[in-house]
DNA sequence: CTGAAAGCGCTTACAG
DNA sequence: CTGAAAGCGCTTACAG
């Protein structure tokens, strides 16, 4: 027979039939929009439509709600790998927690773009051409290694989107969330001073990423605005990390206190003084401007800054909503949270 | 001006008219769908709209294609709690890594229902009566403490699902991934009888999961059909944990050979023994036929079962990429993947 | 205060 | 092989 589907779901215009209202009075009432602004069915009228809706078993359905109300309510999350293989050493993970729980909080739902692989192992925003991202009504972005040029056709394509962590791009402004790293670096090298450490060195890394940079200017400005550092020189270290005997060259200059930009690098100077018969930080001492998440327990607990991932996963989403809700996106935007330090061990008076 | 709106979403109408072409086209030929079955485009024609898609940066958007009855490529995960805070301690992680896999394999992306929390701290499926799984093709589910009742309307609505977790329904099949925990067990309860254990004691909480149920009858199957073993009780323990003289009377009843349900009794068990002045496993074996995925290194390394979580997860999404393949849903099927041991400290020759 | 209608962007029969 | 049209189930102006 026709128009016979026994099993259908229940729509609105079913609720509407049963309560004798039309259809757009029963999207007001289940949307409770029928008292505020724009007043439209009396109490009465509203009890009648909530009786058929229970009385049906009527759900509404989502996607076409989505469809006419333009969003989707969902958030993308962009990572160039895989997020859960990881542990705590994960590079993600700390932010995925913020993110997650942001989103949870506006009510959206958290899209991971697995399938943006192309041809290589990498994730890759752009697929054929074509932004995957567009599914969902914003995204946010993290990883260290990013595709600039992706993210420039991106900004320009003004598709909403918030980076995690602080990215120039040589044409277009992007909006993201980062940490205040050079205001927390500056005041881990007064402490140092404060402890009596007159001659301190950086090490860092070969890359020059906004970050390295905002750090290295921390250092900088601390080390000549505080009048008991002597001596606040930079050292590049290559790839393969601190060359063997570094520690001792830097110590026969009379260093008191290496700075590494990167936590890896701080194990390493550690590990060439345990070697070298030294004490840390009793005979020097070691901190770090990078913390990594993975920092295991076993490992001497090293003085360092402390990245606020939580609250930078949180905050992105957060401007992210901000930028949505603005008609036509608005400008890019940028939040810069405060930076911790972590109590290490490794961060003691000089020797006198 | 009219019909001016510069930064709008291109449509499949837009690429229709660049392409020359009518929408209906456009659809089949993004869908793939232009060449197979009901043939629709020519290759050039065919060649035409991807042209003008990537032009256009088109994507398809969600919601429409969902309400319409198409595809997303979307794959929900389902989850009862925040799956990023948690470590590998977290229950959900194992599980999740082989789901991230297993639709990076599809080529799809991954929602993670974080929008459905009603007004508790828990999710549930049907969030203010909206069921928000609907925005993706299916959904994977998983959780231990699932609401049925919610589950049964989910299977009733024939959204394709499958539960990681042997879930039966009162009314309704559901689909679902879970491993031969009965198997294993037995496996392990025939190996305790191979060392000398003639006595043996299975400690179980007071739930009646399915899961435990399995491994319940996997013991007494086990101990029945090994002449070695004289008896293989049951013994239940409450929400409390075993009560504290328990292992004592136990041991005092000739048991050597302790099998917890629940990891964590398995720790209490071991406790109890150390507490008592007794070896583990030189006085009495502990085995768990419950791992959980926390069981931190320092901690004995407990002789159990292991649960094959990644590969549950990977064919969690594979059972639910061929239910999408079948018309109609087809009719819900389950998959049983082999359990595994864990090779533990907990486990000895019975002392003679 | 309430109803009828247009439109969101797709897919899928159905004619040509 | 291709095009025009209906319909998915909502929301939201717009008339009454």
């Amino acid at each position: 027979m026709a128009g016979v589907r026994p099993s259908r779901r229940p729509t609105q215009a079913d609720v509407a039939r049963l309560a004798g209202v039309s259809p757009g009075v029963v999207s007001a009432v289940i949307n409770g929009r029928h008292d505020g602004g724009v007043i439209r069915a009396s109490a009465e009228t509203a009890q009648r439509v909530m009786d058929a809706v229970r009385k049906l078993g009527y759900v509404p359905n989502v996607a076409a709600r989505n469809l006419a109300g333009g969003r989707n309510n969902i958030i993308g999350v962009f990572t160039y790998e895989a997020v859960f293989p990881t542990d705590q050493l994960n590079f993600y993970h700390g932010f995925l927690i913020g993110v997650e729980e942001a989103v949870e909080e506006l009510d959206a739902n958290l899209l991971l773009f697995t399938g943006s692989r192309g041809s290589g192992r990498r994730r890759s925003i752009y697929k054929n051409g074509v932004n995957s991202l567009q599914v969902a009504d914003g995204a946010i972005m993290l990883g260290q290694d990013e595709d600039r040029q992706e993210l420039a056709a991106l900004v320009a394509s003004r598709f909403p989107v918030v980076y995690i962590g602080h990215r120039e791009l040589p044409a277009g402004e992007l909006s993201y969330v980062t940490a205040d790293y050079a205001e927390a670096t500056a005041r881990l090298v007064h402490r140092c001073a404060e402890l009596g450490h007159q001659r301190l060195v950086l090490l860092r890394g070969d890359d020059d990423a906004e970050s390295v940079l905002a750090r290295q200017s921390g250092y900088f400005t601390a080390c000549q605005e505080n009048s008991v550092i002597e001596s606040g020189a930079v050292h590049r270290v290559g790839a393969d990390g601190p060359a063997p005997e570094l520690l001792r060259s830097l110590l026969d200059q009379g260093v008191t206190c290496v700075v590494t930009d990167d936590a890896s690098h701080a194990e390493s100077v550690y590990r060439q003084a345990i070697d070298s018969g030294l004490r840390v930080p009793d005979d020097v001492s070691v901190v770090s401007l990078g913390d990594y998440a993975g920092m295991r327990p076993a490992d001497p607990s090293i003085t360092s800054l402390l990245t606020p991932r939580r609250e930078m996963g949180a905050a992105a989403v957060r401007l992210l909503a901000e930028l949505l809700a603005t008609p036509e996106g608005g400008k890019p935007r940028q939040t810069i949270l405060a930076c911790g330090l972590r109590e290490g061990e490794t961060l003691a008076p000089r020797r006198s």
